[in-house]
DNA sequence: AAGCTGGTCCGATGTGTGTCGAACTATCCC
DNA sequence: GGGATAGTTCGACACACATCGGACCAGCTT
């Protein structure tokens, strides 16, 4: 029941993305997800665009990547389960799990996100 | 004939472990150090065990590894700011640097250690 | 329909990391 | 002194990962 439809049958499903359900995050994975400078930036870029945000994220975190790279950080992401990726058209709207990040590790994307960096 | 006049000078100096100052500590390295499963458990036996503990603690973590293993990860548990290591003879003991990294990142140590792997 | 375009996937590549055993160093104890 | 012992360091190895360009696929747009 966890798995509701498994490999996208041909009916409907479109917006279905791999994420891994709210009780079986896994804290090492998501600090690995966490860990990479990159990968921060944007979870910070989500944070403080509010609600949902296009992928163009990317570009507001700053990040000079390619195009496959930021695909990759995007997967990295939303298959450790920090991040929920919407899709509408050829578009893809990525936000926080924050609800979900804070009941299974209360306060910790808290202390992620107050982080400052003086460099 | 390795090391001839390198550091090393007849004086003390003796327990100088490299750690980072506490206001160097970088959130990427601390989050990459504990992102290692091995190295979480550590630090959560170093929590659990108070203030000091010997190096024993990868006994107590479970852990199943090499000395050399062991070694490295409290190698990088130290250079990432997370321990601090006091030499005492042949024996070392390993402690939380708590303070550091609450007022670096506050609440985040709290958030992992809350974290329970329901295996 | 035909093309454009946002985004993913695929190979390749260089770099980092976890693991080990063995060699080495330093300290303690008899 | 001469071991014995705690711990680090040194290759070495396999594997994972960040990065890239280009191929590919699916919706839009005209």
């Amino acid at each position: 029941m966890s798995v509701e439809d498994q490999v996208a049958p041909p009916g409907r499903a479109a917006t279905a993305v791999e994420e891994p359900d709210a009780d079986r995050l896994d804290l090492p994975v998501v600090l690995a997800a966490l860990a990479d400078p990159g990968r921060l930036a944007i979870v910070r870029a989500l944070a403080e665009c509010g609600e949902e945000c296009c992928v163009k994220v990317g570009e507001q975190a700053g990040l000079t990547v390619g195009k496959s790279t930021l695909s990759h950080h995007l997967k990295v992401l939303r298959e450790s389960g920090v991040t929920h990726t919407r899709t509408q058209g050829t578009h893809r709207y990525v936000s926080l799990r924050r609800d979900d990040l804070d009941s299974a590790f209360p306060h910790l994307l808290d202390a992620v996100l107050a982080w400052r960096d003086r460099s």
